[in-house]
DNA sequence: GTATCGATTAGC
DNA sequence: CTAATCGATACA
């Protein structure tokens, strides 16, 4: 699975004169119209275009009325199915990081789905920027992956199709957004 | 057209 | 536990 495997890779983020990198820690796989909780199940929309084209793209969504999230784009053109970026390890950038978080602890700075794309700062104006080319790419990473264990389970924060354990994460790693101490809450209904 | 919800977060 | 806040979606 992709999802699985970009767990220990270093994003990297060049954009506007800048540099941020972390590895990543956490992730989630959202398969498409097969997956009633991902945002292509219902098709093709203006929002989630870009997951049905060409892979190693980012799709860059606005949700709650002020988050962004980032997911990299993973299948061929014609199948919608992408990776959520929950959480990285700051590695570089981490002054710039607290300025645009406004927390000081390293382990905030890039912990939660919103957390990441402010940090990175991604918008939608970044939704379908190209990975390698645009100033967002997945470098070759960590050797064992941070050197801890890949845990899954479900997804956080969805409502359908909660069975499916696709989220997937480094086993106790402090910058993983629900770990042991922080137990994710139910939604609620 | 109106009503409801959301791949979230911070704060109490 | 809830407010924040607005685009996407559901429904009349």
């Amino acid at each position: 699975m992709v999802a699985r495997a970009l767990l220990g890779r270093v994003l990297v983020c060049e954009l506007a004169r800048t540099r941020i990198a972390g590895r990543i820690v956490e992730v989630e796989a959202y398969r498409g119209r097969h997956d009633p909780a991902s945002h292509a199940f219902r098709g093709r929309t203006g929002r989630n275009a870009v997951m049905f084209g060409p892979p190693a793209r980012a799709y860059v969504y606005f949700t709650y009325g002020m988050h962004h999230c980032l997911n990299l784009v993973c299948e061929p053109r014609g199948t919608a199915a992408a990776v959520l970026v929950r959480a990285l390890e700051p590695l570089a950038g981490e002054a710039l990081l607290r300025r645009r978080r406004g927390v000081r602890e390293r382990e905030r700075l890039l912990r939660g789905p919103g957390c990441v794309a402010q940090g990175l700062g991604l918008s939608r104006e970044h939704d379908g920027l190209p990975l390698g080319r645009g100033g967002l790419w997945v470098a070759a990473g960590a050797p064992r992956r941070g050197r801890r264990r890949v845990r899954s389970g479900p997804r956080i924060g969805i409502r359908r199709a909660r069975g499916r354990p696709w989220r997937y994460w480094l086993d106790g790693h402090p910058c993983v957004s629900f770990g042991v101490a922080r137990a994710p809450r139910a939604v609620p209904r």
